[in-house]
DNA sequence: TCGATGACGTATC
DNA sequence: AGATACGCCATCG
């Protein structure tokens, strides 16, 4: 699998995160059977333009934190604002750093779940 | 080719 | 919860 392959196969499995709720990039890894790569699926998520459709506002560390983006940079900030939009809980902790309780709000399926409205296959069923 | 880097993860303290 | 150390791996300079 070369690197655009792996970018859609991380867009896939993002876009299936439901509203409300979140899960980390190690998981993302997980479910499309790369586990060693929880770095690389924040890399593709940064490739995306800022008018996506994609919900990678839903995709945080496994601890739970919102990664910052480094000083200067407001990334983090729109990511909590576009969660609690969606009434997901952030907290901010002493170090300025956003948290997110995992135990409420996390999403972490053990097989790519199947797509709501993705008719690829056209299986019809009743 | 090599070393540094990064929207990371797990283990420890 | 926060800080540090170490593992992991594609990209970059």
């Amino acid at each position: 699998m070369d690197a655009a392959e792996f970018h859609a196969e991380v867009y896939r499995v993002v876009s299936l995160i439901p509203p409300g709720m979140v899960t980390s990039y190690g998981h993302v890894a997980k479910l499309i059977g790369m586990p060693h790569h929880s770095r690389h699926v924040g890399q593709a998520l940064k490739f995306l333009p800022a008018n996506t459709q994609i919900p990678w506002q839903r995709v945080i560390s496994s601890s739970g934190a919102i990664s910052s983006r480094g000083p200067g940079t407001d990334g983090a900030a729109r990511q909590r604002a576009a969660l609690e939009d969606e009434n997901v809980e952030v907290e901010e902790g002493r170090t300025g750093e956003f948290r997110v309780d995992l135990r409420r709000y996390g999403w972490f399926p053990n097989e790519i779940p199947d797509a709501p409205n993705n008719d690829e296959d056209a299986v019809h069923e009743e």
